[in-house]
DNA sequence: TGTAATCTAATGAGCCTGGA
DNA sequence: TCCAGGCTCATTAGATTACA
């Protein structure tokens, strides 16, 4: 995959030209590690690093660990080697990265075997140092045994597991998917062609893929060929005559027209092959922002350049709430005014505020502005640029907020709670709480018992909670005991505080409860939390409720339906609520297609969820080229927008999803079955019943994997299923063992999951996943363990 | 229905005070 | 003198309201 026919290499700047960026990346590193270049493992490392900080669910917690160690053992190793290299100083930082590496990727609990493996390999680099006799046994007696050709291959698996996991997750779009994700401006032609200006390169290239047999014969001629000599032989009026002709035959039929036909023939294909790339939108967007954020990077320091356009540290931060941050994200630490900590930012604050060895630091001085420094060292380290004063703001507040739910427990809730609950509950100088009750340390915070259910927290001393990481809650006498893992129970992310969570008079319980994710009923009956608005969207694009809102030009009963559907999940919005803020959504929505640049799309956040549906809808603006629509059809696709969000693909899997299309009282009744839709369906005007379909696949499904903690894959797979409902009437699924939170997202926004409905959620523990389509296995980006068969799924229904 | 104005909440930064 | 805690202010952005 990642090498050429030997004999034939293409110089670096050919294969600019021919593979994807990130490929090149990752066939460089890949060559790095095939050929034991040790000292260039750093690099690997920290691209690799980088990678899975952003995409946690890539590998698992031992792989990671496996492979980022690997690496920089190997390169420690090396440098311990040589004399010239063998010091202390130049040692230290390397292992002083594996260590936050170990913080960074550890999960809720502490790996043993990893700790002391560190530990251990601490040790053996100490001596090396200290000793140059037990130096020149280790390297020529211990190091071929152990980290010799049996090291080396195992780290090359890894090493390929994740750049082929890698690939997987970000594959090279077609070309349809490029012109479709391409914005129309001026500069771009330039821009892109400014790639090219150095004719040599592309000449090469191109001398190499006619030598390979790629050169193709000429196509047969479409039926376009001849028409722009035609147009051209046409008079004004000639013209302006078939314009009115042709609009009539587009609002009539597409079907009397070849040369339409074949457009539409291209159009379908364009759609379908967007189908692949719709679930990608979300990193494509990103993938732009970082793209333009190169710009400022300067060209000399190539490293730092790597890192960044290759890091998607920057993309999740921008892809979890759709907006572009990328003006702060560039910023170095001492030129940020005003800046925000990100959810991400502020969990590896929290992680490393939260090792041992910084809190023994903080413990033993009164001064602590070099811990913050270390603080902020280690932040750097990790990508995020924060100064000392900075992360000193972060701390206090962070550290305010966690006193204040602890004082009085109505109070905002602390995002974070339970990751400082970890370790700030053993500190001394923690507060009693006036409405909870006391925490000391090893103690239990006693109960406001007349504000009703509460929650006893457990506060185990620090070194048990380091390991356990568990929070304990107690309800009141008489109700069940429950207890709930830290990250389940209390971590919402930070960046709702962009769809708000204002301040909620709840007991502790119901606290706990909001705090611990998406699955609570939204409460707060004000404002749209994330989730509500996501929740809304769903119900919103329901094809019933489009086509009440189709039906009639007073739409209250729409609103109404949408009020009450979103009540059975939990959210509580009246009517009129609805309707202010589906229209500011759709207000979004039409200025980011009047806009279709990145600014533009930056006002909604939701544009491509809103895509799904509002595009066909008749009062849409017509964009440019976003595709007209002209009586319930969509005459052209948007090409030139986003990616379509059509699935029709699906449709063509299986000849058993045979979809019935019926027209409203009035229209044609049509049949279409899966293999001919052509994918233009209005969604609002006509109404699909799904018949002769067994339940077992009416009943859609969520599929979920071990993708709680990342934005990235959990928006692409919300995306992916919000269109999936709408459009495809089959099962597939699942899942398990799962976080909670992540299987409450889905919960939230009304997706119903079929195989959790005869057992609480939180009893789930070892569920199946089974895909009956393939082809959405390939979509689905996920990395899908088949451990069982079909059988098994059958039991678990 | 669209849009501007206003309201509200979240959050980083900074000021003040007391203590080591 | 420095730091932490407590608190306020400024900035930002989403939600809501009012009006054309």
């Amino acid at each position: 995959m990642f090498s050429f026919q030997p004999g034939l290499p293409l110089p670096l700047s050919s294969l600019r030209l021919l593979v994807p960026p990130l490929r090149l990346v990752s066939a460089a590193l890949w060559q790095v590690v095939q050929r034991r270049d040790t000292m260039d493992y750093g690099l690997v490392e920290e691209f690799a690093t980088t990678v899975l900080e952003m995409i946690p669910d890539l590998m698992s917690y031992r792989e990671k660990v496996q492979l980022i160690m690997g690496l920089r053992a190997q390169l420690v190793l090396e440098l311990c080697r040589s004399d010239c290299s063998a010091d202390p100083e130049t040692i230290q930082p390397h292992l002083s990265r594996m260590r936050t590496c170990i913080i960074t990727h550890r999960e809720k609990e502490i790996d043993t075997e990893v700790e002391a493996s560190e530990s251990n390999f601490l040790e053996l680099v100490q001596t090396l140092l200290d000793d140059p006799i037990e130096r020149e046994h280790f390297f020529q007696d211990v190091f071929p045994e152990e980290f010799g050709s049996s090291y080396d291959a195992a780290l090359q698996t890894l090493m390929w597991e994740f750049l082929i996991r890698l690939e997987k997750l970000l594959p090279t779009p077609t070309f349809q998917q490029t012109v479709s994700w391409l914005r129309p401006a001026p500069s771009v032609l330039k821009e892109c062609a400014h790639s090219v200006t150095q004719p040599q390169p592309l000449k090469t290239l191109l001398q190499h893929n006619r030598c390979h047999g790629h050169l193709f014969t000429n196509a047969p001629s479409s039926g376009a060929d001849d028409r722009i000599l035609s147009s051209l032989s046409h008079s004004l009026s000639e013209r302006i005559e078939m314009d009115i002709d042709e609009a009539r035959s587009q609002s009539q039929s597409l079907s009397t027209c070849a040369s339409r036909k074949e457009r539409d023939t291209l159009i379908e294909h364009d759609n379908v092959e967007k189908e692949l790339g719709m679930s990608l939108d979300t990193v494509k967007k990103a993938v732009e922002m970082v793209d333009g954020r190169t710009e400022e990077w300067g060209e000399n320091d190539y490293e730092e350049r790597l890192r960044h356009d290759l890091a998607y540290d920057v993309l999740k931060v921008e892809i979890v709430d759709g907006e572009d941050m990328s003006s702060t994200s560039s910023m170095t630490a001492d030129d940020v005014g005003w800046t925000c900590w990100t959810p991400e930012e502020t969990k590896s604050l929290i992680s490393i505020w939260s090792d041992e060895q910084i809190l023994h630091k903080m413990e033993q001085s009164y001064r602590k502005k070099h811990v913050y420094s270390e603080i902020s060292e280690c932040l750097k380290e990790l990508g995020i640029k924060k100064t000392t004063k900075q992360c000193h703001n972060k701390i206090k507040a962070l550290k305010w907020r966690y006193r204040e739910t602890l004082r009085n427990p109505s109070s905002r809730p602390c995002p974070f709670f339970s990751k400082l609950h970890n370790f700030l509950a053993a500190v001394p100088d923690m507060p009693e709480s006036k409405e909870t009750g006391k925490v000391s340390d090893g103690g239990v915070m006693s109960l406001d018992r007349d504000k009703g259910p509460s929650v006893a927290v457990e506060l185990a001393p620090q070194r048990e909670k380091m390991v356990s990481r568990k929070v304990k809650c107690k309800t009141l006498p008489g109700e069940q005991a429950n207890e709930k893992k830290e990250d389940e129970t209390f971590c919402i992310p930070q960046s709702d505080s962009k769809m708000k969570s204002p301040p909620q008079k709840h007991c502790r319980k119901q606290m706990v409860e909001d705090m611990s994710s998406t699955t609570s009923a939204d409460n707060d009956t004000r404002t749209w939390t994330l989730e509500g608005t996501k929740a809304l969207i769903s119900v919103w694009s329901n094809k019933q409720v489009l086509q009440m809102m189709e039906q009639s030009y007073r739409k209250k009963h729409a609103y109404s339906e949408v009020s009450e559907r979103l009540k059975v999940i939990g959210i509580k919005r009246t009517w009129k609520q609805c309707q202010s803020k589906m229209k500011h959504m759709k207000h979004s929505y039409r200025q980011a297609l009047r806009n279709p640049s990145s600014s533009g799309r930056a006002t909604c956040p939701f544009f491509s969820e809103l895509h799904t549906f509002l595009a066909n809808m008749p009062d849409m603006p017509d964009s440019k080229g976003t595709g007209k629509v002209s009586d319930g059809e969509v005459l052209s696709s948007d090409q030139d927008e986003g990616p379509s969000v059509e699935l029709e693909h699906l449709h063509e899997k299986g000849a058993s999803r045979k979809v019935k299309v019926k027209a409203l009282p009035g229209e044609q009744t049509e049949e279409r079955n899966g293999d001919e839709s052509d994918g233009r369906m209005n969604i609002g005007r006509k109404q699909q019943v799904v018949e002769d379909v067994p339940d077992l696949e009416l009943q859609p499904v969520v599929l979920l994997t071990q993708l709680d903690d990342n934005s990235l894959m959990t928006d692409i797979l919300i995306v992916y299923l919000e269109i999936l409902f709408r459009h495809v009437h089959l099962l597939f699924i699942v899942i398990m063992p799962i976080d909670f939170s992540a299987f409450t997202h889905f919960w939230n926004l009304g997706f119903q999951l079929l195989c959790l409905s005869a057992r609480p959620p939180d009893a789930i523990s070892d569920l199946m996943v089974v895909f009956l389509d393939e082809e959405i296995n390939a979509c689905c980006l996920c990395r899908v363990h088949l451990t069982k068969t079909l059988s098994s799924f059958s039991l678990i229904k």
